[in-house]
RNA sequence: GACCCGUUAGCUCAGGGGUAGAGCACCGGACUUUUAAUCCGGGGGUCCUGGGUUCAAAUCCCAGACGGGUCACCA
């Protein structure tokens, strides 16, 4: 049905009207609230004397509506939850009365300002002395009861979300909450909060394809990045021993359950740190998460319980697979792994040609899924893994890890690689994968090469999925619902 | 990108070749402590879009749009 003919909306377009007869502005400028929903539960709470009559101003939406003869019932909702008020005819006048029961909706925004009491049956209520209407709402609420559960509508209309689905609110208010408690936490350790660019002129630092856009006055070709990595370490170059990120990161990417073109990764970065370091951080910071969301390192996640309490199982990525799988990969050449590999079920089109490759890929096959509780996984294979440092008496390995959750990737670290030789060798690589035809390949990177030249002290560098991470704190199953405007498709 | 599922009133959902349904919401009436208020009466539809089959399509078939899930790619 169109907007035009809609018999909800034409009513509420006709009572707007009818208040701008009456010299009611609908939309007026200001109001001044003395407290809020919570504040009133809190100071007068169940089993709290209310003395002297208190007065006070408060505002909301309209949710519920219980409309008598003479008295009426409502609820108001602002952002700390909901309060009752009630409204007589012989306290508010007859024309006030009959404005708020007849121009008045569910839906609307409004300001009050009365006497606190609690009714017959115990509900801490406002009784109203005045009111003003703040906002007149054109459309109509979703149900009361069911609320709004259609998942397309409350992805493209958040703010609908938000209004009927309060436990909408609190998972957004976890993730800044998550995200607090990170800052504080690395601003405690010394770490200088940065901001580096999003458009760059060259992108890396990740295997993605990136979004491209043109810069006009430049004539430039500029990309979305993929990572701030480069440009963090180039800042520890410049002297900046500690320094730390929440970058929204655009992949070109599919989008599922675990992926949004845009999306948050934390990268922290410390001079003079190894891998082992980053390690000991990263438990420290995600223990410290779980305590700050649930108060204990307890975490319960899709029916999982996780437990972030220091110390995590730590395992080697060789080690992982011979005890999941029973296979010693380093006794495997590249046809024993591609063997193996389409023993359990890949396509021969998907199989990768390097040793390290297929180790990767062994892994992820057999591994990832079963490491439910928060677990390092470590020693990455060298052919993975451009931009970390190779592991000490090892070289077929760099010295990376990812911490896994709920089977999920949440983050990625290294011993980084300082030596500008060594990481233009990587990057000359990354570029022969590019002529082979992998369009996720990192392409070659001079002025890092340049800044990697003039000497970066040893350093350990961190990256955490903050999408995931509030995924796993909150129970939500979906990253759409961890991210307040998830991408979708354009309505049409 | 491939496959599977879904799309019916503002919302939540039934219905599955023969007049378009319910609850809530909405409108009118009664009601000055209700809280899924109650009681009486009423209005409201591009059944996602476009084609096809049929005497007849919301229903069956084809194509498309959008969403969800799985797979692929990635974090």
């Amino acid at each position: 049905m169109s907007e035009e003919t809609n018999q909800l909306i034409a009513q509420r377009r006709q009572a707007l009207q009818e208040l701008r007869r009456r010299n009611i502005d609908p939309y007026p400028y200001s109001f001044d609230p003395t407290h809020r929903a919570a504040d009133l539960h809190r100071e007068y709470g169940d089993y709290t004397a209310i003395l002297g009559e208190p007065r006070v101003r408060i505002a909301g939406r309209i949710m519920t509506r219980r409309i008598h003869g003479g008295s009426s019932f409502a609820h108001l909702q602002d952002e700390t939850g909901r309060i009752q008020i009630y409204l007589r005819r012989n306290v508010l006048g007859q024309e006030d009365y009959e404005t708020f029961r007849r121009l008045l909706d569910i839906g609307d925004i409004l300001g009050v300002e009365g006497k606190v009491f609690r009714t017959r049956t115990g509900e801490l209520t406002v009784e109203v002395e005045s009111y003003q209407l703040l906002a007149k709402a054109l459309r109509p609420l979703p149900e009361k009861w069911h609320g709004l559960t259609d998942v397309e509508t409350r992805y493209r209309q958040r703010y609908l979300d938000l209004i009927v689905n309060p436990h909408v609110r609190e998972v957004f208010r976890k993730r800044t909450l998550i995200v607090q408690t990170i800052r504080e936490f690395l601003n405690r350790r010394g770490y200088l909060e940065v901001e580096t660019p999003i458009l760059q002129p060259l992108y890396g630092g990740a295997n993605a394809r990136p979004f491209t856009t043109h810069h006009h006055a430049l004539d430039a070709t500029f990309y979305l990045r993929i990572s701030n990595e480069l440009y963090l370490k180039r800042l520890i170059v410049g002297g900046f021993e500690r320094v730390y990120e929440f970058s929204r990161d655009f992949r070109n990417e599919g989008i599922d359950r675990f992926h949004n073109p845009e999306f948050t990764l934390m990268e922290c970065y410390e001079a003079y740190a190894d891998y082992e370091r980053m390690m000991d951080l990263t438990e420290e910071m995600l223990e410290q998460v779980a305590l700050a969301v649930h108060g204990t390192t307890e975490v319960e996640f899709q029916g999982q319980k996780l437990n972030f309490a220091r110390p995590w199982r730590r395992i080697s990525m060789v080690e992982a697979i011979r005890q999941t799988t029973g296979i010693d990969v380093l006794a495997q050449d590249v046809a024993g792994l591609r063997k193996l590999l389409l023993e359990r079920g890949l396509p021969e089109e998907d199989l990768e040609t390097e040793w390290g490759s297929l180790v990767a890929q062994l892994f992820e096959e057999t591994v990832e899924k079963t490491l439910v509780q928060p677990t390092i996984v470590y020693d990455y294979p060298l052919e993975v893994s451009p931009l970390a440092k190779k592991k000490r008496g090892d070289q077929r390995f760099v010295e990376r890890f990812e911490p896994y959750v709920a089977g999920m990737e949440i983050g990625n670290a290294f011993s980084e690689l300082n030596d500008p030789d060594d990481q233009r060798k990587r990057f000359e690589a990354q570029m022969a994968r590019r002529r082979a035809g992998d369009e996720e390949a990192q392409p070659l990177d001079e002025d890092y090469l340049r800044a990697l030249e003039y000497g970066m002290p040893p350093t350990g560098g961190l990256g955490i999925g903050i999408d995931r991470l509030v995924m796993v704190m909150t129970d939500m199953p979906s990253i759409r619902d961890v991210i307040l405007f998830p991408q979708l498709r354009p309505e049409s």
